[in-house]
DNA sequence: CAGGGTCTTTACCAGTTGGTAGAGAGGCGG
DNA sequence: CCGCCTCTCTACCAACTGGTAAAGACCCTG
């Protein structure tokens, strides 16, 4: 059998008794996983782009298959059902962004600047693989499937940020506002970069990075605005 | 034969010979277009719904019918297909959002209190139909079908609005500032609130009038900032 | 009553959907 | 060499998709 469905391949911590014979058997397993994680890890990249682009309805498993050179029973064999492996895709998405953001709460960057810091890596994570913002975009839909899950990906982190800041703004190191709202704007607006495109051919501009980068000085300025102590 | 796919019904003007006579003929057609209105209205009401919360691959014609108490046949009688049937939809809600927007713009508002007003009214049809918002959403999706009729809705209404903010500018009455991402962002921000409902339940607020409230005050604040020569 | 227009229906269809069953290929350890 | 595991394949399916053809129901007009 394969890992449970939308699980996530999982780095096994080797201990070794005789080196020789454990760094054999690390490079099977290497060899095992990379086996393994070639074809998956396909599948995975291009049904990120399929959902994110066309969304989970408009995805065909078999379209998907054909795309790859593969059956779409592989795809099933790895990820066993349609649904299954959009959680995968959700999963991989919610821990990219996840990471991005501990990267930073982890970093030297404190008060305003790590709000600013924290910004600019979601931003820089959204440019860099665009079709994860589509994804976000198609899953944040309510009554989405997936919806849930990624709701259960986001609660943490939305509550360790919102108490990250709410204790900034007890120290007075932040003006008072409402944390939950600020986040859900600063969200919200991450996510919109995603819808504008359309948009942007409408007012006659040619997609560029420009818009972008305004949305995100808009939301810094909006932000420290609100937050900056200093004004 | 019916009217062209993704037609909707227009009010004949009727010029009367006899007045007796073209009283009768006017309650006459009337009552065609009232039933003929009634289902096909109907039926535009719960493609509206379903296409703006599934989607439109999500949306079946079997499923649509049903709900309605009607064959599909039915639906396909008066939309000619399903993407006629979007069309249609796309059509009137960009005709409501036309419509809002020409209200306040031929209204006796002036400067900023007519940004102001607009912003105001665009929120409130937001706010009386939710739905609305969630085609908007669906169909602005790049390469979503019907992603260009609708762009051919907003070009004249964004081209107009641009011009607009223009020549207010040029006037002095506003602040110099980029009109064509002025207007993206305030587009996008509307829209936004339409993806916040999942991302609310995230952050654990139960979706209420209230963070609605909080993004049109922001949008307004950024507006202000960028536009109000008073500063 | 005949005839035509509008609307809704039944009957039917070819293509696609996600998913199951099971066989075969290839490498591994015993 | 054999059995086992991992992975990919062929073959097949019931359910549903959007859509066509055509008949019947209703109403009005002549």
């Amino acid at each position: 059998m394969n890992e449970e469905a939308g699980g996530s391949s999982t780095q096994p911590g080797s201990e070794a008794a005789t080196e020789r014979v454990a760094d054999r058997v690390q490079d099977r397993v290497n060899e095992r996983l990379e086996a393994r994680s070639n074809t998956k890890a396909q599948i995975l990249d291009a049904a990120l782009a399929s959902f994110g682009t066309a969304g989970y309805d408009g995805t065909s498993l078999d379209d998907l298959a054909r795309g790859l050179g593969v059956r779409k029973q592989t795809i099933l064999y790895h990820f066993v059902s349609k649904r299954g492996l959009l959680n995968a895709v959700v999963d991989r998405c919610a821990g990219d962004l996840t990471a991005a953001m501990d990267e930073v709460l982890s970093g030297a960057d404190r008060d305003w600047e790590r709000v600013e810091a924290l910004v600019r890596r979601v931003f820089r994570v959204a440019l860099e693989q665009p079709v994860l913002l589509g994804l976000l975009r198609e899953v944040s839909r309510p009554g989405s499937p997936g919806a849930q899950r990624l709701r259960n990906h986001m609660e943490p982190m939305m509550a360790r940020a919102r108490v990250w800041i709410e204790a900034e703004m007890a120290a007075g190191r932040m003006r008072r506002a409402d944390a939950q709202l600020l986040l859900i704007s600063a969200y919200s607006t991450v996510v919109g970069v995603a819808t504008e495109t359309e948009v942007l051919r409408a007012a006659g501009i040619e997609p560029t990075l420009r818009p972008v980068v305004q949305r995100r000085r808009e939301l810094l300025s909006f932000l420290r605005s609100s937050l900056d102590p200093r004004g």
